[in-house]
DNA sequence: CATGATATTTTGTGATCACAAAATAGTAAA
DNA sequence: TTTACTATTTTGTGATCACAAAATATCATG
């Protein structure tokens, strides 16, 4: 962690979100914050303007910062734009994997196996966005990393609160292992289908679970 | 453009940048800023960290900002997610383009004929913009079209600067012509990929010029 | 009791100041 | 002349304060 208060604030606040620590649509007051963490506004202030900029935070109009609320047409959105974006990113990882990355990737899938059957659903989900980032990582291209997380950043926060306490599907893992079998056997466009296989998968999931709260409240 | 004035200070810089009124690799300063506006160092700051965060100017560690120094690698990086993005806003945007909407486009594709006909670089470049962002915009994906922003402001600086003084060349709109056939005939898939060739065209274009500068100084 | 005007509080913005770290200039010794 | 150490200046960060606009509460009036 950096030494200045604004990254550190900026970290807390952005792994609160991915955490599913705030509401969505819920506001966040630079006061309040402030005496939370005992700091002056101004680092506070930097910190949630960071994270505006980023597309993670929504400021309305010159005035205060609401965390976004999720809409099955904004998911939507988001997720057309991380087939493109992921898609692409494990054609150009898949050639240059080293051997280390295949173990690793090996060791994400095992875990998930081993959570679903527990049914953990917080290790699923830590295996889960490991495999994909560390498998995007090898990408080459920093551009496209970073879009790529900074969409994470925006689904995260709705991400975690909708996963806690549900059921997961048995055939979460099914995609990754068959991504898995076309990374090791070299196969990019093969790799790449499954892995959109996956994320649609994991999307009509999600919309499920999404449908499934809405129902409810 | 609104009543605040760190909101104003960012359109400033931001434009300033587009319009390539800022050397690459230069160093901005925030009392100099602030001292050019008459304005406290305050709002140069935050505008010059959301310039950061989103990606347009970069700030080493904890340190000063600068305006990112454009490489071919850098620039291959930008541009292969343009690719995959500006691809996949044209094949969204064209079923559902208005009446209204092709006859502004089709006005943007004779502009562009008499600018490279009289040599107007200026009047090509933002002829050229209007096309492309007019098309994308229609594409009815918010996260898609601010992602394909955050990158043209990416190349801007660069990409102005380099353009001023060059000659056109003669093919720069040809695939335009291609595109717009298409979008008229309701073809999106054709259009995606007149306009995928317009810009690897435009892509190699530019690393020409890229290789000129870089020769001659 | 409902409704609209007014007063109070809350909240974001911008200025000024204090401070520490980095960059730069200046100086002395080899 | 070059190099290394020191002093000065520059620059970004964070705190406190002042202010205006928005949100909320209070109260009078129909």
């Amino acid at each position: 962690m950096a030494d200045n208060l604004q990254e550190q604030l900026y970290q807390n606040i952005r792994s609160g979100l991915l955490a599913g620590r705030f509401q969505h649509g819920e506001r966040l007051k630079i006061r309040d914050l402030a005496a939370q963490w005992g700091t002056s506004p101004m680092p506070v202030r930097a910190a949630l303007q960071r994270l505006v900029a980023e597309g993670v935070l929504e400021g309305e109009q010159q005035r205060s910062v609401r965390v976004p609320s999720m809409t099955r047409e904004r998911y939507e959105n988001i997720f057309q734009v991380r087939l493109a974006l992921e898609g692409l990113a494990v054609e150009l990882a898949t050639p240059s994997l080293s051997r280390d990355d295949l173990v690793l990737l090996r060791d994400c899938v095992q875990r998930m196996d081993v959570a679903i059957e527990t049914r953990q659903v917080q290790d699923y989900l830590n295996a889960n966005s490991q495999f994909h980032l560390h498998l995007y990582g090898a990408c080459g291209n920093p551009v496209l990393m970073r879009s790529i997380e900074s969409l994470w950043l925006q689904i995260g926060p709705f991400f975690n609160r909708l996963f806690t306490g549900a059921d997961l599907s048995l055939r979460l893992n099914d995609f990754h292992e068959d991504a898995f079998a076309a990374i090791e056997a070299g196969d990019a466009k093969g790799a790449r289908q499954a892995m959109e296989q996956d994320l649609l998968y994991f999307a009509r999931f999600l919309l499920n679970l999404l449908a499934l709260e809405q129902g409810e409240v």
